[in-house]
DNA sequence: CCGTAAGCTTTACGCCGTTCACTAAAGCTG
DNA sequence: CAGCTTTAGTGAACGGCGTAAAGCTTACGG
Protein backbone atom coordinates (compact mmCIF):
# COMPACT_ATOMS: atom_id res chain seq x y z
CA UNK A 1 0.00 0.00 0.00
CA UNK A 2 1.96 3.09 -0.94
CA UNK A 3 0.61 5.59 1.09
CA UNK A 4 3.80 7.93 1.56
CA UNK A 5 4.17 11.33 0.13
CA UNK A 6 6.91 10.74 -2.46
CA UNK A 7 8.88 7.40 -2.48
CA UNK A 8 5.59 4.47 -2.46
CA UNK A 9 8.18 1.89 -2.59
CA UNK A 10 11.01 2.27 -0.54
CA UNK A 11 14.21 0.57 -0.89
CA UNK A 12 14.99 -2.46 1.28
CA UNK A 13 18.18 -3.61 0.18
CA UNK A 14 21.34 -1.60 -0.73
CA UNK A 15 24.24 -2.14 1.84
CA UNK A 16 24.77 -5.46 0.07
CA UNK A 17 28.57 -4.36 -0.54
CA UNK A 18 28.62 -5.12 -4.27
CA UNK A 19 31.94 -6.42 -5.62
CA UNK A 20 33.99 -3.80 -6.48
CA UNK A 21 32.04 -0.55 -5.64
CA UNK A 22 31.79 0.21 -2.10
CA UNK A 23 28.37 2.02 -1.70
CA UNK A 24 26.58 1.25 -5.38
CA UNK A 25 23.47 2.26 -5.94
CA UNK A 26 22.57 -1.16 -7.02
CA UNK A 27 21.41 -1.87 -10.59
CA UNK A 28 17.64 -1.81 -9.80
CA UNK A 29 17.56 1.67 -7.61
CA UNK A 30 19.71 3.15 -10.95
CA UNK A 31 17.14 2.09 -13.45
CA UNK A 32 14.26 3.70 -10.84
CA UNK A 33 15.70 7.09 -10.39
CA UNK A 34 16.06 7.34 -14.23
CA UNK A 35 12.58 6.64 -14.73
CA UNK A 36 11.84 8.82 -11.75
CA UNK A 37 13.93 11.71 -13.90
CA UNK A 38 12.32 11.07 -16.88
CA UNK A 39 9.02 11.23 -15.76
CA UNK A 40 10.07 14.93 -14.40
CA UNK A 41 11.34 15.58 -17.84
CA UNK A 42 8.50 14.72 -19.26
CA UNK A 43 6.19 16.71 -16.84
CA UNK A 44 8.45 20.11 -17.10
CA UNK A 45 8.17 19.62 -21.26
CA UNK A 46 4.39 19.54 -20.83
CA UNK A 47 4.56 22.13 -18.40
CA UNK A 48 6.65 24.78 -20.40
CA UNK A 49 4.71 24.02 -23.58
CA UNK A 50 1.50 24.15 -21.95
CA UNK A 51 1.07 25.59 -18.50
CA UNK A 52 0.24 23.99 -15.17
CA UNK A 53 -2.56 22.31 -16.53
CA UNK A 54 -1.37 20.73 -19.33
CA UNK A 55 0.05 18.71 -17.11
CA UNK A 56 -1.32 15.35 -16.63
CA UNK A 57 -0.18 11.64 -15.86
CA UNK A 58 -1.91 10.06 -18.89
CA UNK A 59 -0.28 12.48 -21.17
CA UNK A 60 3.17 11.87 -19.56
CA UNK A 61 2.85 8.03 -19.45
CA UNK A 62 1.58 8.40 -22.90
CA UNK A 63 4.91 10.43 -23.81
CA UNK A 64 7.08 7.58 -21.94
CA UNK A 65 5.02 4.48 -23.69
CA UNK A 66 3.08 3.01 -20.75
CA UNK A 67 0.13 3.77 -19.08
CA UNK A 68 -0.94 6.32 -16.89
CA UNK A 69 -1.42 3.76 -13.48
CA UNK A 70 2.18 2.78 -13.64
CA UNK A 71 3.09 6.22 -12.82
CA UNK A 72 1.68 5.54 -9.45
CA UNK A 73 4.80 2.94 -8.31
CA UNK A 74 6.30 6.71 -8.57
CA UNK A 75 4.12 9.17 -7.31
CA UNK A 76 1.20 8.67 -5.20
CA UNK A 77 -0.81 11.26 -7.58
CA UNK A 78 -0.56 14.22 -9.78
CA UNK A 79 -0.12 16.39 -6.74
CA UNK A 80 2.99 14.52 -5.60
CA UNK A 81 4.20 14.78 -8.91
CA UNK A 82 4.14 18.39 -9.62
CA UNK A 83 5.42 19.16 -5.76
CA UNK A 84 8.53 17.26 -7.11
CA UNK A 85 8.95 19.44 -9.77
CA UNK A 86 8.35 22.29 -7.58
CA UNK A 87 10.89 21.61 -5.28
CA UNK A 88 13.56 20.82 -8.06
CA UNK A 89 12.21 23.85 -9.86
CA UNK A 90 13.16 26.00 -6.70
CA UNK A 91 16.69 24.74 -6.49
CA UNK A 92 16.96 25.44 -9.84
CA UNK A 93 15.98 29.17 -9.45
CA UNK A 94 18.29 29.12 -6.36
CA UNK A 95 21.26 27.58 -8.47
CA UNK A 96 20.38 30.38 -11.37
CA UNK A 97 20.20 33.47 -8.77
CA UNK A 98 23.76 31.93 -6.79
CA UNK A 99 25.60 30.71 -10.07
CA UNK A 100 24.69 34.68 -11.51
CA UNK A 101 26.78 36.26 -8.59
CA UNK A 102 29.34 33.50 -8.63
CA UNK A 103 31.91 34.51 -11.40
CA UNK A 104 32.17 38.23 -10.00
CA UNK A 105 34.53 38.85 -7.34
CA UNK A 106 33.51 39.28 -4.07
CA UNK A 107 34.29 42.22 -3.36
CA UNK A 108 32.19 43.95 -5.91
CA UNK A 109 28.96 44.01 -3.98
CA UNK A 110 26.73 45.82 -6.03
CA UNK A 111 27.85 44.02 -9.44
CA UNK A 112 26.54 40.39 -7.88
CA UNK A 113 23.33 41.34 -6.68
CA UNK A 114 22.81 43.40 -9.49
CA UNK A 115 23.62 40.35 -11.38
CA UNK A 116 21.63 38.08 -9.53
CA UNK A 117 18.81 39.73 -9.43
CA UNK A 118 18.68 40.31 -13.13
CA UNK A 119 19.32 36.79 -13.18
CA UNK A 120 16.20 35.75 -11.26
CA UNK A 121 14.33 38.26 -14.14
CA UNK A 122 15.80 36.46 -16.59
CA UNK A 123 15.37 32.54 -14.62
CA UNK A 124 11.33 33.82 -14.34
CA UNK A 125 10.81 35.30 -18.42
CA UNK A 126 12.51 31.93 -19.85
CA UNK A 127 10.26 30.13 -17.60
CA UNK A 128 6.83 31.80 -17.24
CA UNK A 129 4.85 28.88 -16.35
CA UNK A 130 7.54 27.17 -14.41
CA UNK A 131 7.76 30.42 -12.31
CA UNK A 132 3.72 30.44 -12.20
CA UNK A 133 3.77 26.97 -11.33
CA UNK A 134 6.55 28.12 -8.30
CA UNK A 135 4.44 31.15 -7.05
CA UNK A 136 0.80 30.57 -7.56
CA UNK A 137 -1.69 30.88 -5.16
CA UNK A 138 -2.61 27.54 -4.11
CA UNK A 139 -6.05 26.40 -3.89
CA UNK A 140 -7.30 26.83 -0.57
CA UNK A 141 -7.76 23.13 0.57
CA UNK A 142 -4.53 21.65 -0.45
CA UNK A 143 -2.19 21.07 2.15
CA UNK A 144 1.76 22.44 1.60
CA UNK A 145 4.21 19.79 0.71
CA UNK A 146 7.38 19.51 2.61
CA UNK A 147 9.54 19.07 0.58
CA UNK A 148 8.52 22.43 -1.01
CA UNK A 149 8.50 24.31 1.53
CA UNK A 150 12.07 23.64 2.45
CA UNK A 151 13.06 24.04 -0.91
CA UNK A 152 11.05 27.49 -0.59
CA UNK A 153 12.90 28.30 2.40
CA UNK A 154 16.64 27.14 0.65
CA UNK A 155 15.79 29.22 -2.11
CA UNK A 156 14.59 32.38 0.26
CA UNK A 157 18.12 31.91 2.27
CA UNK A 158 20.08 31.70 -0.92
CA UNK A 159 18.50 34.89 -2.14
CA UNK A 160 18.98 37.20 0.73
CA UNK A 161 22.39 36.22 1.82
CA UNK A 162 23.11 37.67 -0.97
CA UNK A 163 22.86 41.02 0.47
CA UNK A 164 24.91 39.92 3.67
CA UNK A 165 28.06 41.59 2.55
CA UNK A 166 25.91 44.50 1.38
CA UNK A 167 24.35 45.50 4.36
CA UNK A 168 27.88 44.60 6.36
CA UNK A 169 29.70 47.43 4.57
CA UNK A 170 26.59 49.62 5.88
CA UNK A 171 26.41 51.54 2.82
CA UNK A 172 22.81 51.44 2.97
CA UNK A 173 21.06 53.46 5.37
CA UNK A 174 18.91 51.56 7.67
CA UNK A 175 16.27 52.28 9.47
CA UNK A 176 16.60 52.82 13.05
CA UNK A 177 15.30 49.60 15.16
CA UNK A 178 13.43 51.61 17.71
CA UNK A 179 11.36 53.07 14.45
CA UNK A 180 9.80 49.38 13.55
CA UNK A 181 6.87 49.04 15.84
CA UNK A 182 7.10 45.80 18.05
CA UNK A 183 4.35 43.55 15.91
CA UNK A 184 6.67 43.89 12.79
CA UNK A 185 10.24 42.91 15.20
CA UNK A 186 8.20 40.22 16.27
CA UNK A 187 7.65 39.01 12.71
CA UNK A 188 11.31 39.82 11.87
CA UNK A 189 13.00 37.84 14.64
CA UNK A 190 10.69 34.61 13.17
CA UNK A 191 11.33 35.38 9.52
CA UNK A 192 15.59 35.59 10.51
CA UNK A 193 15.23 32.60 12.97
CA UNK A 194 13.53 30.42 9.95
CA UNK A 195 15.91 31.43 7.15
CA UNK A 196 19.43 31.62 9.17
CA UNK A 197 19.51 35.27 9.67
CA UNK A 198 20.08 36.02 13.47
CA UNK A 199 19.77 39.63 14.81
CA UNK A 200 23.27 39.81 15.26
CA UNK A 201 24.06 39.47 11.72
CA UNK A 202 21.56 41.82 10.45
CA UNK A 203 19.49 44.51 12.66
CA UNK A 204 16.09 44.63 11.87
CA UNK A 205 16.29 47.63 9.69
CA UNK A 206 18.45 45.58 7.72
CA UNK A 207 15.73 42.66 7.87
CA UNK A 208 13.21 45.33 6.81
CA UNK A 209 15.31 46.83 3.74
CA UNK A 210 15.47 42.93 2.80
CA UNK A 211 12.06 42.19 2.69
CA UNK A 212 11.31 45.08 0.72
CA UNK A 213 13.54 44.44 -1.45
CA UNK A 214 12.24 41.46 -2.07
CA UNK A 215 8.77 43.22 -2.73
CA UNK A 216 9.59 45.42 -5.05
CA UNK A 217 11.67 42.59 -7.38
CA UNK A 218 9.01 39.63 -6.98
CA UNK A 219 5.87 42.30 -7.55
CA UNK A 220 7.35 43.76 -10.62
CA UNK A 221 8.70 40.27 -12.04
CA UNK A 222 5.56 38.33 -11.30
CA UNK A 223 3.29 41.44 -13.25
CA UNK A 224 5.80 41.22 -15.98
CA UNK A 225 5.39 37.32 -16.20
CA UNK A 226 1.57 37.54 -15.96
CA UNK A 227 1.92 39.91 -18.71
CA UNK A 228 -0.39 42.38 -16.44
CA UNK A 229 1.28 45.36 -18.04
CA UNK A 230 2.29 44.12 -21.10
CA UNK A 231 -0.52 44.99 -22.74
CA UNK A 232 -0.71 48.80 -22.06
CA UNK A 233 3.17 49.43 -21.41
CA UNK A 234 4.89 46.71 -23.36
CA UNK A 235 8.33 46.08 -22.89
CA UNK A 236 9.22 46.06 -19.50
CA UNK A 237 12.51 46.32 -19.00
CA UNK A 238 13.13 49.66 -18.71
CA UNK A 239 11.06 49.48 -15.75
CA UNK A 240 12.65 46.89 -13.89
CA UNK A 241 16.12 48.79 -14.80
CA UNK A 242 14.56 52.00 -13.28
CA UNK A 243 13.17 50.00 -10.47
CA UNK A 244 16.39 48.55 -9.67
CA UNK A 245 18.36 51.71 -9.39
CA UNK A 246 15.75 52.59 -7.30
CA UNK A 247 16.25 50.01 -4.75
CA UNK A 248 19.85 50.43 -5.01
CA UNK A 249 20.35 53.67 -5.06
CA UNK A 250 20.81 54.41 -1.73
CA UNK A 251 23.86 52.41 -1.27
CA UNK A 252 25.21 54.69 -4.84
CA UNK A 253 25.48 51.26 -6.34
CA UNK A 254 26.66 51.55 -10.21
CA UNK A 255 24.00 50.38 -12.60
CA UNK A 256 24.94 50.89 -15.55
CA UNK A 257 24.18 48.36 -18.63
CA UNK A 258 23.31 45.08 -18.05
CA UNK A 259 26.28 42.68 -19.84
CA UNK A 260 24.00 39.92 -20.77
CA UNK A 261 21.71 40.10 -23.60
CA UNK B 1 -24.48 28.60 -33.61
CA UNK B 2 -22.97 29.93 -31.11
CA UNK B 3 -20.21 31.33 -31.93
CA UNK B 4 -19.44 34.72 -30.34
CA UNK B 5 -18.13 35.24 -27.13
CA UNK B 6 -20.16 36.08 -24.54
CA UNK B 7 -24.10 36.36 -25.99
CA UNK B 8 -24.59 33.41 -28.78
CA UNK B 9 -28.40 34.23 -28.42
CA UNK B 10 -28.50 38.10 -29.25
CA UNK B 11 -32.11 40.03 -27.86
CA UNK B 12 -33.89 40.86 -31.28
CA UNK B 13 -36.75 42.53 -30.07
CA UNK B 14 -37.10 45.08 -26.94
CA UNK B 15 -37.97 48.62 -28.58
CA UNK B 16 -41.33 47.49 -29.31
CA UNK B 17 -42.68 49.94 -26.93
CA UNK B 18 -44.77 48.31 -24.11
CA UNK B 19 -47.90 49.36 -22.77
CA UNK B 20 -47.02 51.63 -19.88
CA UNK B 21 -43.11 51.29 -19.75
CA UNK B 22 -40.88 52.61 -22.39
CA UNK B 23 -37.80 51.00 -22.61
CA UNK B 24 -39.57 47.59 -20.73
CA UNK B 25 -36.60 45.04 -20.60
CA UNK B 26 -39.53 42.66 -21.65
CA UNK B 27 -39.87 39.40 -19.49
CA UNK B 28 -37.88 37.43 -21.24
CA UNK B 29 -34.43 38.93 -21.24
CA UNK B 30 -35.57 39.46 -17.34
CA UNK B 31 -35.50 36.05 -16.60
CA UNK B 32 -32.45 35.58 -18.97
CA UNK B 33 -30.75 38.14 -16.76
CA UNK B 34 -31.66 36.69 -13.74
CA UNK B 35 -30.18 32.90 -14.74
CA UNK B 36 -27.42 34.50 -16.34
CA UNK B 37 -26.43 36.41 -12.89
CA UNK B 38 -27.34 32.73 -10.83
CA UNK B 39 -24.82 31.18 -12.43
CA UNK B 40 -22.47 33.50 -11.99
CA UNK B 41 -23.05 33.74 -8.32
CA UNK B 42 -23.06 29.65 -8.22
CA UNK B 43 -18.95 29.93 -9.98
CA UNK B 44 -18.18 32.78 -7.45
CA UNK B 45 -19.27 30.51 -4.52
CA UNK B 46 -17.22 27.61 -5.84
CA UNK B 47 -14.59 29.72 -6.73
CA UNK B 48 -14.16 31.27 -3.14
CA UNK B 49 -15.26 27.68 -1.74
CA UNK B 50 -12.65 25.41 -3.93
CA UNK B 51 -10.57 27.50 -5.88
CA UNK B 52 -10.70 28.36 -9.17
CA UNK B 53 -10.15 24.40 -10.61
CA UNK B 54 -13.39 23.89 -8.58
CA UNK B 55 -15.22 25.73 -11.10
CA UNK B 56 -16.65 23.57 -13.39
CA UNK B 57 -20.06 23.85 -15.45
CA UNK B 58 -21.37 20.42 -14.99
CA UNK B 59 -21.19 21.80 -10.73
CA UNK B 60 -22.89 24.60 -11.35
CA UNK B 61 -25.56 22.96 -12.99
CA UNK B 62 -25.85 20.62 -10.66
CA UNK B 63 -25.92 22.97 -8.64
CA UNK B 64 -29.14 24.79 -10.35
CA UNK B 65 -30.98 22.11 -11.10
CA UNK B 66 -30.16 21.87 -14.95
CA UNK B 67 -27.46 19.84 -16.92
CA UNK B 68 -24.46 21.11 -18.11
CA UNK B 69 -24.80 21.71 -21.95
CA UNK B 70 -27.79 24.05 -21.23
CA UNK B 71 -25.07 26.66 -19.64
CA UNK B 72 -24.14 26.59 -23.19
CA UNK B 73 -27.24 29.31 -24.05
CA UNK B 74 -25.57 31.64 -21.67
CA UNK B 75 -21.64 31.02 -22.10
CA UNK B 76 -19.87 29.88 -24.93
CA UNK B 77 -18.07 27.79 -22.60
CA UNK B 78 -16.55 27.39 -19.42
CA UNK B 79 -13.63 29.96 -20.73
CA UNK B 80 -16.21 32.08 -21.45
CA UNK B 81 -17.88 32.48 -17.85
CA UNK B 82 -14.42 32.71 -16.29
CA UNK B 83 -13.92 35.22 -18.19
CA UNK B 84 -17.34 37.38 -17.41
CA UNK B 85 -16.72 36.54 -13.72
CA UNK B 86 -13.26 38.06 -13.64
CA UNK B 87 -14.89 41.26 -15.76
CA UNK B 88 -17.20 41.54 -12.93
CA UNK B 89 -14.44 40.95 -10.00
CA UNK B 90 -12.47 43.98 -11.63
CA UNK B 91 -15.59 46.06 -11.06
CA UNK B 92 -16.28 45.02 -7.74
CA UNK B 93 -12.76 45.30 -6.66
CA UNK B 94 -12.34 48.98 -8.63
CA UNK B 95 -15.92 49.75 -6.65
CA UNK B 96 -14.01 48.15 -3.21
CA UNK B 97 -11.29 50.36 -3.45
CA UNK B 98 -13.11 53.99 -4.77
CA UNK B 99 -15.36 53.08 -2.53
CA UNK B 100 -13.19 52.96 0.68
CA UNK B 101 -12.11 56.90 -0.11
CA UNK B 102 -15.74 58.14 -0.89
CA UNK B 103 -16.75 59.07 2.64
CA UNK B 104 -13.42 61.04 3.55
CA UNK B 105 -13.21 64.11 2.84
CA UNK B 106 -11.73 65.54 -0.37
CA UNK B 107 -8.53 67.70 1.32
CA UNK B 108 -7.56 64.40 3.04
CA UNK B 109 -5.54 63.40 0.26
CA UNK B 110 -3.21 61.28 2.53
CA UNK B 111 -6.26 59.39 4.30
CA UNK B 112 -7.92 58.85 1.15
CA UNK B 113 -5.15 57.21 -0.51
CA UNK B 114 -4.58 55.06 2.29
CA UNK B 115 -7.42 53.78 2.87
CA UNK B 116 -8.11 52.96 -0.70
CA UNK B 117 -4.13 51.08 -0.39
CA UNK B 118 -5.62 49.16 3.03
CA UNK B 119 -9.01 48.49 1.17
CA UNK B 120 -7.57 46.84 -1.86
CA UNK B 121 -5.24 44.41 0.86
CA UNK B 122 -8.76 44.08 2.89
CA UNK B 123 -10.38 42.89 0.04
CA UNK B 124 -7.43 40.53 -1.65
CA UNK B 125 -7.01 38.86 1.23
CA UNK B 126 -11.35 37.60 2.09
CA UNK B 127 -11.43 37.00 -1.79
CA UNK B 128 -8.12 34.95 -1.98
CA UNK B 129 -9.46 32.83 -5.04
CA UNK B 130 -10.94 35.79 -7.04
CA UNK B 131 -8.01 37.73 -6.45
CA UNK B 132 -5.96 34.77 -7.81
CA UNK B 133 -7.96 34.15 -10.61
CA UNK B 134 -8.04 38.06 -11.42
CA UNK B 135 -4.13 38.24 -10.85
CA UNK B 136 -3.19 34.76 -12.14
CA UNK B 137 -0.43 34.01 -14.79
CA UNK B 138 -2.87 32.98 -17.69
CA UNK B 139 -1.71 29.19 -19.32
CA UNK B 140 0.72 30.19 -22.81
CA UNK B 141 -2.08 29.59 -24.94
CA UNK B 142 -5.16 31.44 -24.24
CA UNK B 143 -5.89 35.01 -25.74
CA UNK B 144 -6.81 37.43 -23.44
CA UNK B 145 -10.19 38.70 -23.28
CA UNK B 146 -11.45 42.17 -24.67
CA UNK B 147 -14.11 42.67 -21.48
CA UNK B 148 -11.21 41.22 -19.05
CA UNK B 149 -8.85 43.77 -21.02
CA UNK B 150 -11.02 46.68 -20.60
CA UNK B 151 -12.34 46.22 -16.68
CA UNK B 152 -8.55 45.84 -15.97
CA UNK B 153 -7.63 48.72 -17.57
CA UNK B 154 -10.75 50.61 -16.14
CA UNK B 155 -8.87 49.15 -12.39
CA UNK B 156 -5.87 50.55 -13.16
CA UNK B 157 -7.48 53.91 -14.20
CA UNK B 158 -9.36 54.34 -11.32
CA UNK B 159 -6.77 52.88 -9.20
CA UNK B 160 -3.86 55.46 -10.10
CA UNK B 161 -6.53 58.19 -10.87
CA UNK B 162 -6.09 58.22 -6.55
CA UNK B 163 -2.96 59.75 -7.17
CA UNK B 164 -3.75 62.60 -8.83
CA UNK B 165 -4.70 64.89 -6.28
CA UNK B 166 -1.37 64.14 -4.21
CA UNK B 167 0.65 64.38 -7.42
CA UNK B 168 -0.87 68.10 -7.65
CA UNK B 169 -0.20 68.85 -4.44
CA UNK B 170 3.95 68.33 -5.35
CA UNK B 171 4.68 67.21 -2.02
CA UNK B 172 6.33 63.83 -3.37
CA UNK B 173 9.97 64.64 -4.92
CA UNK B 174 9.88 63.33 -8.33
CA UNK B 175 12.60 62.31 -10.16
CA UNK B 176 13.75 65.03 -12.56
CA UNK B 177 12.32 63.97 -16.08
CA UNK B 178 15.75 63.99 -17.39
CA UNK B 179 16.79 61.04 -15.12
CA UNK B 180 14.62 59.13 -17.01
CA UNK B 181 15.89 57.06 -19.85
CA UNK B 182 14.19 57.85 -23.31
CA UNK B 183 13.43 54.10 -23.50
CA UNK B 184 11.35 53.92 -20.25
CA UNK B 185 9.68 57.03 -21.14
CA UNK B 186 8.54 55.53 -24.39
CA UNK B 187 6.55 53.10 -22.09
CA UNK B 188 5.47 55.77 -19.97
CA UNK B 189 3.92 57.39 -22.76
CA UNK B 190 1.94 53.78 -23.95
CA UNK B 191 1.11 53.72 -20.48
CA UNK B 192 -0.57 57.42 -19.80
CA UNK B 193 -2.44 56.90 -23.47
CA UNK B 194 -3.49 53.65 -22.69
CA UNK B 195 -5.01 54.67 -18.95
CA UNK B 196 -6.33 58.13 -19.31
CA UNK B 197 -3.09 59.86 -18.25
CA UNK B 198 -1.60 62.71 -20.11
CA UNK B 199 1.91 64.14 -19.52
CA UNK B 200 0.42 67.35 -19.30
CA UNK B 201 -1.58 66.20 -15.80
CA UNK B 202 1.34 63.93 -14.87
CA UNK B 203 4.78 63.81 -15.68
CA UNK B 204 6.97 61.05 -16.19
CA UNK B 205 8.45 61.15 -12.87
CA UNK B 206 5.06 61.12 -11.48
CA UNK B 207 4.22 58.28 -13.89
CA UNK B 208 7.38 56.72 -12.55
CA UNK B 209 6.33 56.70 -8.51
CA UNK B 210 3.06 55.62 -9.51
CA UNK B 211 4.35 52.52 -10.94
CA UNK B 212 6.23 51.85 -8.42
CA UNK B 213 3.72 52.01 -5.74
CA UNK B 214 1.78 49.76 -7.60
CA UNK B 215 4.34 47.20 -7.93
CA UNK B 216 5.00 47.38 -4.23
CA UNK B 217 2.05 46.99 -3.19
CA UNK B 218 0.69 44.20 -5.69
CA UNK B 219 3.98 42.32 -4.74
CA UNK B 220 3.40 42.34 -1.15
CA UNK B 221 -0.68 41.71 -1.17
CA UNK B 222 0.09 39.00 -3.80
CA UNK B 223 2.54 37.43 -1.61
CA UNK B 224 0.32 38.09 1.41
CA UNK B 225 -2.72 36.18 -0.50
CA UNK B 226 -0.29 33.29 -1.86
CA UNK B 227 0.33 32.66 2.17
CA UNK B 228 4.24 32.71 0.60
CA UNK B 229 5.91 34.31 3.50
CA UNK B 230 3.03 33.40 6.05
CA UNK B 231 5.01 29.83 6.63
CA UNK B 232 8.12 31.94 8.07
CA UNK B 233 6.55 35.35 9.74
CA UNK B 234 2.81 34.71 10.21
CA UNK B 235 0.68 37.59 9.96
CA UNK B 236 2.00 40.01 7.23
CA UNK B 237 0.10 43.02 8.19
CA UNK B 238 2.77 45.19 10.54
CA UNK B 239 4.40 44.61 6.96
CA UNK B 240 2.02 45.68 5.30
CA UNK B 241 1.48 48.83 7.42
CA UNK B 242 5.31 49.40 7.45
CA UNK B 243 5.18 49.45 3.53
CA UNK B 244 2.66 51.64 3.47
CA UNK B 245 4.37 53.75 5.57
CA UNK B 246 7.69 53.89 3.45
CA UNK B 247 5.92 54.18 0.53
CA UNK B 248 3.61 57.35 1.54
CA UNK B 249 6.64 58.20 4.03
CA UNK B 250 8.19 60.92 1.36
CA UNK B 251 5.08 63.10 1.15
CA UNK B 252 4.46 63.01 4.73
CA UNK B 253 1.60 61.34 5.31
CA UNK B 254 -0.03 60.34 8.65
CA UNK B 255 -0.20 56.30 8.41
CA UNK B 256 -0.99 55.56 12.13
CA UNK B 257 -3.47 53.23 12.73
CA UNK B 258 -6.09 52.21 10.81
CA UNK B 259 -9.58 52.43 11.45
CA UNK B 260 -10.87 49.00 10.29
CA UNK B 261 -10.64 46.08 12.38
C1' DC C 1 -52.39 30.34 -35.69
C1' DC C 2 -48.34 28.78 -37.12
C1' DG C 3 -43.38 29.19 -37.84
C1' DT C 4 -39.38 29.98 -35.45
C1' DA C 5 -36.31 30.50 -32.11
C1' DA C 6 -34.93 30.02 -27.16
C1' DG C 7 -34.20 27.03 -23.29
C1' DC C 8 -33.04 22.79 -21.97
C1' DT C 9 -32.28 17.57 -22.03
C1' DT C 10 -30.28 13.32 -23.73
C1' DT C 11 -26.71 11.13 -25.67
C1' DA C 12 -22.14 10.67 -26.86
C1' DC C 13 -17.01 11.38 -27.35
C1' DG C 14 -12.71 11.93 -25.50
C1' DC C 15 -10.11 13.65 -21.96
C1' DC C 16 -8.74 13.35 -16.93
C1' DG C 17 -7.16 11.13 -11.86
C1' DT C 18 -7.40 7.19 -9.36
C1' DT C 19 -8.38 2.29 -7.73
C1' DC C 20 -8.19 -2.55 -8.12
C1' DA C 21 -7.03 -6.98 -9.71
C1' DC C 22 -3.76 -9.03 -12.16
C1' DT C 23 0.70 -10.64 -14.70
C1' DA C 24 5.47 -10.87 -15.55
C1' DA C 25 9.88 -10.21 -14.22
C1' DA C 26 13.50 -9.39 -11.05
C1' DG C 27 15.73 -10.13 -6.65
C1' DC C 28 16.62 -12.44 -2.46
C1' DT C 29 16.96 -16.59 0.38
C1' DG C 30 17.17 -21.35 1.80
C1' DC D 1 18.70 -24.41 -8.12
C1' DA D 2 13.85 -23.76 -6.28
C1' DG D 3 10.73 -20.95 -4.25
C1' DC D 4 9.09 -16.94 -2.19
C1' DT D 5 8.56 -12.01 -2.16
C1' DT D 6 8.77 -7.61 -3.96
C1' DT D 7 8.53 -4.55 -7.89
C1' DA D 8 7.08 -2.62 -12.42
C1' DG D 9 3.67 -2.33 -15.20
C1' DT D 10 -1.00 -3.46 -17.65
C1' DG D 11 -6.15 -3.50 -18.37
C1' DA D 12 -10.52 -2.59 -17.00
C1' DA D 13 -13.40 0.25 -14.51
C1' DC D 14 -15.55 4.38 -11.89
C1' DG D 15 -16.68 8.96 -11.71
C1' DG D 16 -15.87 13.74 -13.18
C1' DC D 17 -14.79 16.97 -16.67
C1' DG D 18 -15.68 20.13 -21.31
C1' DT D 19 -18.23 20.14 -25.17
C1' DA D 20 -20.61 18.90 -29.69
C1' DA D 21 -24.96 17.23 -31.94
C1' DA D 22 -29.61 16.18 -32.05
C1' DG D 23 -34.06 16.44 -30.29
C1' DC D 24 -37.95 18.07 -27.49
C1' DT D 25 -40.95 21.67 -25.35
C1' DT D 26 -42.43 26.08 -24.64
C1' DA D 27 -43.10 30.90 -25.52
C1' DC D 28 -42.85 34.70 -28.50
C1' DG D 29 -43.81 37.41 -32.93
C1' DG D 30 -45.80 37.88 -37.35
Amino acid sequence: MPAEASAPTGGGTQAQAGPGEAAAPGRRERVREATLREIKDNARRRLAAEGPSGVSLRAIARDMGMTAPGLYRYFSGLDDLLNAVRADLFHELSEAVAGAAAPLPTDDTDGRILASLRAFRSWALSHRAEFSLLFATPAPQDAPDQRVLEAGQEFAASFFSLFDRMLAEGRIPLPADDEIGPELRERLDAFAAKTGFTIDNASYGALRVLMSCWVRLYGLVSMEVAEHLTPIMGDMEPLFEAELQDILAPSGAACRASDQD
